[in-house]
DNA sequence: TCCATTCTCTGACCGTAGTCAGATGATCCT
DNA sequence: AGGATCATCTGACTACGGTCAGAGAATGGA
């Protein structure tokens, strides 16, 4: 397996890697495509810039002003905080970028050219399955408090969805609370999973001593579906709501999150009665744990 | 698709190139470690070297001189041809190796490790796919004159294919002859598949006219099956033959060339009765050509 | 209000990768 | 034997990517 990974990783790196920086690069520094291609259509702020890139901040300057000089780029002060600079594309530099995205659709294009139609598909699809499940391994699954920039996101975007999905819409006020501090140890844990630093998706436990915990607070981003996360966030709160003695987990859940119902069945859980008065809820489940050694 | 590939493109050269050049650099210069990689274990010329990684020769020369003075390698006038020099691992460089070798499994095991154990095999499985794929796509199928040094490894391979295979042995005296001059054009044509500049398979015809075309050599590597070069070969040689006039295209073989047969099987080659009287075959086939416009 | 912090920029600096033009010695060809 | 060619090496040079230490302006907090 790991043979296979090499073997993958040598060719790749070769054919691909290599491609692809000389093909970014037309007679500027590769640095310097890079940024103009991260700076985007509408402009972007130095900071993010910066940390995106993650390069040094003097090196981000130097480039912007290389850019600047030829034309391709103008800064400004952002408008909020003056300390902060705003560096959008100019018409040349939009051309620039533009060329840019010419030549990455060649070389993808080049890519398949050798290849019947038949192999051209397989390849296709391969590739997805190869970026869907690198994607998937480099999200981080880590405990978080809820009050952090991250956690509040995910929670907002989890109340927003709620709101879009149910029939009626979704009122937190209406609904059984799960404070901040129900959800930080001892009382309960929250799990963020982010990507490249960016939350995407959350889930939560309320533990209950000998009874069995509560599991709270299950989102995923859109745009991260499909990549196994819910799965994996569920697995680790299992996890932990055994090692703290609960001797199973129960949660309730809307007949609108079809998926979400779909997960917790192949995960174990089964149909219950309703054990609370959840005025959102149409389904109960629960899943026995093993007790711990 | 060309988005799919694009979006392949980034994700795996961020992922996975980045990765295997920062693992390969420990605390010494890339393109030292590249080279005591190259080198491997059993020593290899200088010239060689410059070729496989395709670097200055004044270049090589002096990361050869680094690895030297930091005890990592020694050389050695070649005995053969006292130009070049021979580079060869000392003990030192050997283990340094070694540990480069470790880093690279661990990063293997890496990129898998956050993965539960299902979703680790489907990866494995794509990334073999795409390799492979993809090695297939920078195969170049090129006319050949069969003098060539490439041409000859090929032919010679193909003879000695087929007196490994063939029970009791292959003879060339025994069989139709067919000279370089038959497969030259405008008597023939010789096509050869190369991969990284290797020879790996070739295939030719004869042509007669307004008679069928012969197909004759086909032959493809071992290292090479499986990715489609014979059927590649196939198709160019029956476009070329339907170019020149010919109304069909047919052959002779052996039964031992049991993936042979499949493959002009598979390819709308039928079987007909002996059109010549070549003692070493045991099956014969033709394909009919469209006419040309 | 003052002090600490944040953001950007400039100047000075470094190592790495890579190119180019010979020089030297070995080999091949005639 | 003599000239052309080849492999290697050395020296000189360049661009690129990147780091570090401030300086100066703006902002935030006590």
């Amino acid at each position: 397996m790991v043979a296979q990974v090499r073997r993958f990783n040598r060719v790749v790196t070769q054919q691909v890697g290599a491609l692809n920086d000389r093909f970014l690069a037309r007679d500027r520094p590769l640095g310097e495509s890079r940024l103009l291609w991260e700076i985007g259509a509408d402009g972007r702020d130095v900071r993010s810039l910066r940390t995106a890139l993650d390069l040094d901040s003097g090196y981000v300057s130097r480039l912007l002003r290389s850019l600047e000089s030829a034309g391709l780029v103008a800064t400004e002060p952002s408008g909020a905080d003056r300390r902060v600079r705003l560096a959008r594309l100019t018409d040349a530099g939009r051309a620039e970028r533009r060329l840019l995205d010419e030549r990455s659709d060649e070389l993808a294009a080049l890519l398949l050219a050798t290849l019947p139609e038949r192999q051209r598909e397989r390849l296709v699809a391969a590739m997805a399955e190869v970026e869907r499940l690198l994607t998937a391994a480099t999200v981080r699954v880590a405990p978080a408090d809820p009050d952090d920039a991250a956690a509040r996101h995910c929670l907002r975007a989890y109340a927003a969805e709620l709101n879009a999905r149910f029939e009626g819409g979704f009122d937190p006020a209406r609904s059984i609370r799960a404070d901040a501090a129900d959800l930080r140890p001892p009382a309960g844990l929250l799990l963020v999973a982010t990507l490249h630093g960016a939350p995407v998706g959350c889930g939560a436990l309320k533990l209950h001593g000998a009874e069995p915990a509560e599991l709270k607070r299950m989102w995923v981003d859109e745009s991260a579906r499909g990549l196994g996360i819910g799965r994996r966030l569920l697995a680790e709160l299992e996890r932990h709501a055994a090692e703290h003695g609960a001797p199973a987990v129960r949660l309730e859940t809307n007949a609108a999150l079809t998926e979400a119902i779909a997960l917790y069945r192949s995960a174990g859980y089964a149909e219950v009665p309703a054990f609370n008065a959840e005025p959102y809820a149409h389904h109960w489940f629960e899943k026995p744990l093993p007790p711990q050694a």
